[in-house]
DNA sequence: TTTGATGCAAATCATTTGCATGGGT
DNA sequence: ACCCATGCAAATGATTTGCATCAAA
């Protein structure tokens, strides 16, 4: 019976506002040390929780580097481009990316929902 | 001065030979609980630094899902399709993908040296 | 004999969870 | 008042590492 009613705190208010403009892919780390400057006793397992949150509400992608979750605001498709030098995560938008289809196993009975590709390489700033 | 000469040990080709013709994508632990049977106090820690030491040979790539490894013999440029009800992992080679390449970052500066794209969706065994 | 590889256990690191309390609604 | 969200700390789970010993070369 319960409503299960989604309520508004400052801490997921502070999140969003850190990670929604914010294009540099951060880790839930370090979220919680920007977050941490205006509600010092904010915790780690709260910042977790609400980009969790974000994330079941489509409001932020998750992007899984070395283990360790990258978080992005940027939801439209889009790929990423990740420098093995710095590790930095750009976000990238091909051209004339048609729709390739997988051709093996064949297409029969696999239904495609999303699709995520990462190139990998040297960035400007370290070649 | 050391030659750092790589030894031949019956753990690393045990190891070898449980992966190299397997397409499911096993994790560590799992190979760990095939190789066991033929080595019983074969270690954990000894399957992880095989299997990295394979990787770094180039024999196998690694494919991170979820905050877990799984390995994958198969070299070859290929991608990769995720089962969202099941989790088993297939091998994806694309028809008519021709190099894409990203337009926004510019380029210019930008090297790419490997790329990797998993499709997600239903299987055919789980629709 | 030399020294890289192993087995074991403890350590690490990101993330999750249990629980008592606090704060939206 | 209800009961979801928080803070805290402990738990989890995959992977890594230190170290004494073993075994390829």
């Amino acid at each position: 019976m319960a409503k299960n009613i989604r309520r508004h705190t400052k801490q997921l208010d502070l999140i969003w506002n850190e990670i929604s403009h914010d294009t540099s892919h951060p880790t839930a780390d370090q979220i919680y040390e920007r977050v941490k400057k205006k509600i010092p006793n904010i915790s780690l397992g709260t910042v977790y929780r609400n980009l969790q949150k974000l994330e079941a509400e489509g409001q932020l992608q998750v992007l899984t580097l070395d283990r360790t979750q990258h978080f992005d605001p940027l939801v439209d498709r889009h790929h990423h481009f990740i420098c093995k030098s710095c590790w930095r995560v750009y976000d990238v938008f091909a051209d004339g990316e048609q729709e390739a289809r997988p051709s093996c196993p064949s297409p029969k009975g696999f239904t495609v929902t999303s699709r995520q590709s990462s190139w990998y390489g040297t960035c400007q700033s370290c070649s």
